[in-house]
DNA sequence: GTGAAAGCGCTAACAA
DNA sequence: TTGTTAGCGCTTTCAC
């Protein structure tokens, strides 16, 4: 009675889960060895044999058990990639392009939130050590306070590709845009479109790349000899409507900037409703440029321009070259160096 | 002291690649199996060595392999969802939804992406037949063509939840949002607003989504006994460039609509487009409601007036559904039933 | 060219 | 309360 039911349960199984190497094996009465080797295209293996399995398998739909090969062959073929915020759109467009090379590649892709907080950063990457992933794309959570567990995960022989928020105190390849650089010469726009008096709006993080973006806002400043004040560099929190209402504020006086340089996107669209706010119109008398990544900056009016970065491109540069590094097992993935990828300028203009 | 002790021990062990339950075992005169179980607070242990081992595995970072366990539990604790795109932000909200829910039960979430391809879908799915998830969420590729490649991880027991493009010959949980109810509100408002040529933007897919918001479309306009023409049904394909220029050729002519109900965020922003080109002024004569999750909306003149899905409540109503029935391994999962979540329209009016 | 057997790290049934 | 052992599905020596 017990034997039957077992002997019931075992045949339910038998059709309904997962076909297994061994069951290959059985079937077409070879050792498990053989089909292994006949399903990996051995060379060891007759042809004969390899086309009888490899036949069997796909009319079977044989999937390989990815954690048994995972554990055996102690790497994964996937990589992981941690941003600072999945709902943006700029990481989503890096992490389109680290996803087409890992495809490309027949590497999966596994993305890790950290949310902007350093403690959940940490737990991810403490988490990946479990073998999950065979090395990691990433942009930091928040300012770079500690590194250690990147290290560790570094130490353990998983790679790391930084991007955009990159580590200073860690070695290794680091993909960035000319923040700097972009940040100068939108403000240059702004002040060479005849701007008297300009700001800069910024995160309240001493992220690397708003500071990077502050000293291009500065150094247009000095190269055109144009005097800073204090009140010009501006510093925000995260509450969109707090930040709304002191520009508001901003814009309502009367020696309200008539330049804005924005350093981030949500910084910009809270400049951009601000204005649109203010009764008296000052709409149009005031510059807007925005680092951004919207695709809407064209609809609106007055125009905003911005500074777009190459997001898609920063990301597939990084699978590229980890993908690579991994292949060829050579790579020393701790030597620091730095490539830039230029972000895009688009000056927009009133049409009024 | 006692500190100095385990870093001592973390030394020891520094060189070698991973700590494993082995190594704690060896380490503390235990058997593996007692480490096991103290690290899962098994009540059979005693509490003292549950601190030791406890302690000493915080001390070196013990993580478990994820793959060994896997292996062995023939689970994963991870789910994973698949969407169609996954730039758009609509996707991105319904991933932060189920993601959130995940995290607070201890799951882990896999994003794929399925580029609105029905082959590269499969490919998916049967690649999760290698025990990566113990479920699925998903949205459609694309039309239901096929639908073999979801039975058959059903029959394996994986569990699928629909949302949004939902498969309507497989049996399941579906999440759905409104459709067919808010393009019929959207509609109605036009017509209220006195929009005597009204046209509907489609997607050329026949997804089960395009359909609800096309007889929404259809349903107002005969509730109101307003006759429709051929013409005010208008189908498009996935190329923005000539969407546009469709729409440009559209809204320069004489008998130019007046009320455009698109059914999809990309065919709002080009109808926009289209309008702020015409370079007869008539943008302000035409009346756009767009489905989109776009934060700018508020931003435009004219004002766009938009239909926005619930999208975080849809992914977090459907992962809750889906951890719950997990766990308590209860839950029929192959019972249909359908879940609808209202969308939120927003009426914006110019304020010219 | 193929098979037998070991072992990746973990958990659980069974012993003690 | 703790130890011994088997085995999850796969790849890879080492035999033959």
């Amino acid at each position: 009675m017990h034997i039957y039911h077992l002997a019931y349960l075992y045949d339910a199984r038998a059709d309904m889960s997962e076909i297994t190497i061994k069951h290959l094996a059985e079937k077409l009465n070879l050792a498990t060895s053989t089909v292994s080797r006949a399903l990996n295209d051995s060379h060891e293996i007759s042809d004969k044999t390899k086309k009888r399995v490899i036949e069997l398998a796909k009319a079977l739909n044989f999937q390989p058990n990815a954690y048994a090969r995972g554990l055996r062959e102690q790497k994964s073929k996937t990589i992981g990639i941690i941003v600072p915020d999945r709902v943006n759109h700029f990481f989503n467009l890096v992490i389109e392009g680290v996803e087409t090379v890992c495809r490309a590649h027949g590497y999966s892709l596994i993305v890790y939130n950290s949310y902007e907080d350093v403690a959940q950063e940490k737990k991810i990457v403490y988490g990946l050590l479990g073998g999950k992933v065979d090395a990691v794309v990433m942009s930091l959570a928040d300012e770079e306070k500690e590194v250690e567990h990147l290290k560790w995960l570094q130490e353990r022989n998983i790679p790391i590709i930084f991007f955009d928020r990159i580590a200073q105190n860690v070695k290794g390849s680091k993909y960035v845009t000319n923040d700097q650089e972009a940040a100068y010469i939108g403000t240059k726009h702004l002040l060479e479109k005849g701007c008297k008096k300009t700001v800069f709006l910024g995160l309240s993080n001493t992220s690397i790349v708003g500071m990077a973006r502050k000293k291009g806002f500065i150094q247009a400043h000095e190269e055109l000899e144009i005097p800073l004040s204090n009140s010009s560099i501006l510093e925000f929190g995260h509450d969109d409507v707090q930040n709304q209402a002191i520009l508001e504020k901003l814009f309502y006086k009367l020696d309200r900037p008539d330049g804005v340089l924005a350093a981030a996107e949500k910084l910009g669209l809270s400049a951009y409703r601000a204005l649109a706010k203010t009764k008296i119109k000052v709409p149009n008398q005031v510059k807007v440029v925005s680092f951004t990544n919207m695709q809407v900056a064209d609809l609106l009016n007055p125009p905003l321009s911005t500074i777009a970065q190459p997001a898609f491109d920063l990301g597939s540069a990084c699978a590229t070259e980890l993908i690579k590094g991994l292949k060829d097992k050579k790579t020393d993935f701790s030597l620091d160096k730095k490539i830039i990828i230029p972000s895009v300028f688009t000056a927009r203009e009133s049409s009024q």
